[in-house]
RNA sequence: CGGGGUAUAGCGCAGUCUGGUCGCGCGCCUGCUUUGGGAGCAGGAUGUCGGGAGUUCGAAUCUCUCUACCCCGACCA
């Protein structure tokens, strides 16, 4: 490809609009351009980019006897009400009307499509099993897009789902899933990890995602030093403490801490780690008008998850509100603490400090050199809290290390939730009908490429991993207009290499040296060659790859082969 | 949806407080010079100052209103 006929939509500066690295660079790289929030054109650059991940994918997806299927964008309520998701789903659901004011949706997934083609067109255990999949655009009207096509609300998503007879096929194709999961984002070229998973509103049971590790990353993982365990940290285990609770020794007493609010606040006003002070968070119940009271260490966090799965909170985990709070402790959130009328759920750890710092209930006023069973009854526990940094596995092997990770594939044991509903039977070998079993595997395309730039990236630009690079090589020859024989040459390497199955950007515009380079390195061609009147004296051109502090010169007539060995 | 902010040329911004008819850098066009890391000089094009209404002799600037976008919180590939 030539930059005359493939123009290069570079910007010099960055779009104010863009928060994080990738956002600034595919904007600046002329990958893509806002249309409206969380809604993208793709420019010819990104498209090939794109295009490298589909291929990829499909590849991949082929080679587990996955079958490609295209199914519509726009979906039929009927369908959604047969699974009940129409009334579930809520405003996320892009719901619309045709001309006879009949009901759509904008699908943001295709579990009842793909359950509905599964009733109409399988019949019997012998067509079984059998995985489709699709690479086609989903709409999500999330409440608040962002960071570009990281969290956009149209975006690319591959999609497959598979049905079994039973869970052991069923856990058959999702062991070969994962697989094919793990070669996609090796093949990709990405750092990332598998980890256990919470299924979330798609339901089911097995779940993994795949996270691209990055530091600007939305989700927390947790993995293990000692084992190959990995959990999003909404799903890792926080273990109770082994030791026995050490004996209190302080006497209880009432300290004034009156603007003191916050754990950080009481516990430098204190001076006592956060550690020792423990936070009473008012969450409403499930039963109604009920308030239950959640205790933790001041230096740990709420997981929410865990916290609404408990039989007594409500879900989605909902905060008191300030006259519940003040109703039920007789004090402002800032001075809440565990001596309470209402149910009282401790963590684990909270449970395992003696004589600590809490709320009296009383405003401008805490207690220190607090007991369980001495100055409050032992508590009653459960596991409320995120893992953090040290904590032990959960499997019993090694400690916990915190990295941030981008979510972009999820692949879940959907079991009968979908099919139930629907009613997607077969027959089994006595002729009797049977409910078939389903598995579902995501893989956000339009992420992918945006994950791989927030790994791969320096100050000049993006750097993009062979497999996924726009072109393989640049070429830029240093005032071409000037020389023929330069021009000659140049020509005569483009097609030496195209022929060689290369794809070659050549910079065949007057454009000053300077300017390619930059612009070759923003848009992160993996290799570039400069040519020039004093290389080709020498009989040589000067070859960089993209993430080399060093260019060197290789002779013209080996190039070719040099770059091949590259691949 | 709650909280905060922004909207002026393709992009990045100044001008708004204190009303007098909008400017700078980059990019774009023309010419000359230059050419191994985003060139220099000269000339040029581009704006319903987000929309509407109001106040005023006069509004980018003040008032009201609508809209879009961004950031912080709950959702997901």
């Amino acid at each position: 490809m030539r930059v005359s006929q493939f123009p290069l939509s570079t910007l010099k500066e960055t779009p104010a609009d863009a928060e994080i690295i990738s956002h600034q660079l595919m904007l600046r790289a002329g990958l893509i351009r806002r249309l409206a929030s969380g809604m993208y054109t793709w420019l010819p650059l990104g498209i090939r980019v794109l295009r490298k991940v589909e291929n990829i994918v499909r590849d991949e997806m082929e080679k587990v006897g996955a079958l490609e299927v295209l199914m519509p964008g726009v979906q039929p309520a009927e369908l959604w009400q047969e699974s009940g998701r129409w009334d579930e789903y809520g405003p996320e659901l892009l719901r619309l009307h045709d001309r006879h004011n009949r009901e759509f949706c904008l699908g943001p997934t295709h579990e009842e499509i793909i359950t509905d083609l599964a009733r109409r067109e399988l019949s019997s255990y012998k067509q079984l099993p059998i995985t489709w999949y699709q690479i086609q655009s989903k709409f999500r009207d999330e409440i608040r897009p962002r960071f570009g096509v990281m969290r956009s609300r149209e975006f690319i998503m591959k999609d497959a789902y598979s049905f079994h007879m039973d869970q052991a096929s069923l856990q058959q194709t999702y062991d070969a899933m994962h697989q094919a999961y793990s070669n996609i984002f090796t093949r990709f070229g990405l750092d990332f990890r598998p980890v256990m998973a919470d299924s979330g509103s798609i339901g089911g049971t097995g779940s993994h995602e795949f996270h691209v590790l990055a530091d600007s990353g939305e989700d927390a993982i947790a993995f293990s030093s000692g084992s190959s365990y990995a959990a999003n940290i909404e799903k890792a285990t926080a273990l109770p403490p082994q030791q026995p609770r050490p004996a209190g020794t302080e006497e209880k007493t009432l300290v004034d801490t009156p603007s003191q609010h916050s754990i950080d606040e009481v516990s430098t006003f204190l001076n006592l780690p956060a550690s020792q002070c423990l936070k009473t968070l008012l969450v409403v119940g499930s039963e109604e008008d009920s308030v239950i009271a959640l205790v933790l260490r001041g230096d740990h966090e709420l997981n929410e998850i865990k916290a609404e799965q408990l039989p007594a909170v409500a879900s989605p985990l909902r905060f008191a509100s300030e006259e519940q709070v003040k109703t039920v402790a007789g004090c402002m959130p800032g001075s809440v603490g565990p001596d309470l009328s209402i149910s009282v759920i401790v963590d684990h750890s909270a449970a395992h400090v003696a004589d600590f710092v809490c709320g009296a209930n009383e405003d401008g006023k805490h207690l220190r050199g607090m007991n369980w069973g001495r100055d409050l009854p032992e508590p009653t526990t459960a596991d409320l809290r995120n893992v953090v940094e040290g904590d032990p596995s959960p499997d019993g092997q090694g400690t916990l290390s915190i990295v941030r990770g981008i979510e972009v594939g999820h692949i879940f044991q959907l079991g009968d939730k979908y099919s139930e509903k629907l009613q997607a039977k077969v027959l089994d070998e006595n002729g009797a009908n049977q409910i078939v079993t389903m598995g579902c595997y995501g893989i956000g395309i339009t992420r992918v490429v945006a994950a791989a730039i927030e790994q791969n990236h320096d100050d000049n630009g993006i750097i993009w991993p062979q497999s996924l690079a726009p072109f393989d090589v640049a070429l830029a020859p240093i005032n071409m207009q000037k020389s023929e024989r330069l021009q000659a040459e140049t020509e005569k390497l483009y097609k030496e290499l195209t022929e060689a199955g290369l794809q070659v950007l050549l910079f065949d515009q007057k454009e000053r040296l300077g300017s390619m380079l930059a612009n070759i390195e923003l848009i992160g061609i993996p290799h570039r060659l400069v040519l020039g009147e004093k290389g080709l004296d020498k009989d040589s051109i000067e070859y960089k790859g993209r993430r080399d502090s060093e260019s060197q010169d290789i002779p013209l007539g080996k190039v070719c082969e040099f770059l091949l060995n590259k691949q």
